[in-house]
DNA sequence: GGGTGTTTACCGTGCC
DNA sequence: GGCACGGTAAACACCC
């Protein structure tokens, strides 16, 4: 097992669990959600290692997906045809991982655990996944809005933060922030993306906290949106590197939308791997959701 | 058929 | 030692 901070991973394994590298997949995108397909793409351009034994170790990603809290299965919309569903993080597990890093869970995440029904909210599965979609097209409208402000890297943007102090080096800000710092520094990217994810932030600040993801990144993660700002994977990892990148908290601040919370205290089964229903419903029990996909079909 | 998703089981490791 | 977590294997069902 490769220690943090040594050269790099390049051919070892990572010292990161499958449900941390899933989540770092998931936020690595700007809609906070990707198909189980993304979700190989992204672990094995960012770790050669597991460009082997491919079989081996998708089986034990889908086995967390599915087993975990964490993860939430967003269905598809009937005329987006496609393998799967999409997942996302749930807003709530922001605090699962130690002092935000990713290297090892303090706790297991468990729906149920932190009920927040919201009277104002909507309280069914639909509801959310239309909160996500509607979050998504946002996102889009404020990237076309934000083309014309100023960029404002100072700081990667961390007033939107609520919280401050030092956060692990393993992070999932830390890890994929990394990545942006390739030759050329911010100007690599597109302009106003921190603070326009900071502008976006207010439901699910830990997501979309400064340093996570280019903004500008077409939202159907493709192998070649990676490689627009992919990089070498020495530049991904520890050695070298001044730690921490960024101190940004991961948990989520206070406010969390409820109806998201609502979605996810009432959602039986898409939410809650133990449950009959996610096999064999896609989740909803009132059918397929308010299908997020219309948020990827927007570009 | 292949990809996806779920479930069960077993084992190793780390923490209390 | 017990527990929680993580990794792996396997079987099965469903869907495109």
């Amino acid at each position: 097992m490769p220690r943090p901070g040594r050269n790099t991973y390049s051919d070892q394994k990572p010292p990161y669990s499958y449900i941390s590298l899933t989540a770092m997949a998931i936020q690595s995108c700007p809609d906070k959600m990707l198909p189980l397909s993304d979700i190989y793409k992204f672990i094995m351009e960012r770790f050669p290692y597991y460009r082997e034994n491919t079989q081996r170790w998708q089986n034990s990603l889908r086995h967390n997906l599915s087993f975990n809290d964490c993860f939430i299965k967003i269905p598809r919309r009937p005329d987006q045809p496609g393998k799967g569903s999409f997942w996302a993080l749930h807003p709530n597990c922001g605090d699962m991982f130690e002092n935000g890093s990713f290297l090892r869970r303090r706790k297991r995440f468990k729906v149920g655990g932190v009920p927040v029904p919201d009277p104002l909210g909507p309280s069914k599965p639909q509801d959310a996944a239309h909160f996500l979609h509607q979050q998504a097209k946002l996102r889009l409208s404020a990237l076309h809005a934000a083309a014309h402000l100023p960029q404002v890297p100072a700081g990667y943007g961390l007033g939107s933060t609520q919280q401050s102090g030092f956060k692990h080096p393993f992070a999932i800000e830390n890890i994929i922030a990394r990545e942006y710092k390739v030759p050329g520094g911010l100007a690599a990217f597109p302009a106003a993306g921190y603070p326009l994810h900071n502008q976006l932030s207010p439901a699910w600040p830990h997501m979309y906290g400064p340093g996570v993801m280019d903004p500008a990144a077409p939202l159907s993660v493709a192998p070649a949106d990676y490689s627009a700002y992919g990089m070498p994977l020495k530049t991904l990892c520890h050695g070298g590197q001044t730690l921490p990148a960024i101190p940004v908290p991961i948990k989520p601040a206070p406010g969390l939308p409820a109806h998201i919370s609502a979605f996810l205290a009432h959602s039986p089964r898409s939410l809650s791997p133990t449950s009959p229903q996610a096999a064999a419903g896609q989740g909803s029990p009132a059918g397929p959701a308010e299908p997020l996909q219309s948020a990827v079909a927007v570009h």
